[in-house]
DNA sequence: CTTGACCTTAGAGCTAACTCTAAGCTTATA
DNA sequence: TATAAGCTTAGAGTTAGCTCTAAGGTCAAG
């Protein structure tokens, strides 16, 4: 049985996160001591380290829930609920990756047509550009933006 | 001069959106009334659309905010301080895109691996593989996860 | 003169996934 | 036995960019 430090050590998450995790249902300490410490078995090792590899393939914490509950009564879902969510997740970072896209392709061509040097921004053909609102519409999402 | 709504008509922004930029300094209504209703100038509708199109490429507010300083006084900036945003700029998009292609390979090699049909999970391969941990450190970042 | 549409402000709420703090209890080590 | 490291909880704070609410003032039309 490890405590949560250890745990944290071996899955690389922290204990903060461990305990956030709980507090959403995705990690739970099987036992805990008298004085309320949190101890976790091999099956709470293995649970939290599925929930590390989910995380880092790019799954919410909604979906991560999903999962593990078909992963803990394997019987009674189908191979298609499993791929439902994991179809959902690539459709979303499919379109995540065309509107990235189209910045880069609209970053790029602003960046070919400046000089970029150490002369003034006079006649900067980006500046130029934004004001002429001469860009393609990029579709992008305030979540594309909010990074 | 336009009034607030006005405003957001021509520009598809809305009312609370050119106020909630007013409060970050991106936009100003160059008049108002006695009563204190906004008035906006036709610079101010041209400073409005610099930031529409600006958002819509997918510049961050604070980019926005340096490029419009850049832009009310041309003279004292150069080029290179508006390349070295847009460059950036293009960084960050370049790495997102790295970042969500290997989700994107991760999950369509997940895909590929499942049946998807109407069988039980009992012996699903996706669950397999995030089991096993066996799936590619994607480097997924916070920020990634969190859309 | 009333009605309804529009305007004002400060400030709260939303999202997702953490991250940290405070105040106090437990445990291991010297 | 004292000290430090580690554990507990509830709850607040962070990020970015909105989005909305409440409570009230303004204005044009009928």
């Amino acid at each position: 049985m490890l405590k949560i430090s250890e745990l944290a050590a071996q899955t690389g998450l922290s204990a903060h996160t461990i305990r956030f995790y709980e507090k959403h249902g995705l990690i739970n300490a099987s036992e805990r001591s008298e004085a309320g410490y949190r101890y976790y078995s091999e099956a709470d090792i293995r649970r939290a380290e599925f929930v590390k590899t989910a995380r880092n393939i790019g799954f919410s914490l909604d979906d991560i829930g999903q999962l593990l509950s078909i992963r803990v009564d394997k019987d009674s879902h189908s191979c298609q609920e499993v791929t439902d969510i994991t179809q959902h997740k690539l459709n979303e970072v499919n379109a995540k990756i065309a509107e990235l896209f189209m910045m880069q392709q609209t970053l790029e061509r602003l960046l070919e047509s400046c000089c970029g040097g150490p002369e003034n921004a006079t006649h900067c053909s980006i500046i130029e550009a934004l004001e002429a609102g001469d860009v393609p519409a990029a579709q992008v999402s305030q979540k594309a933006r909010a990074n």
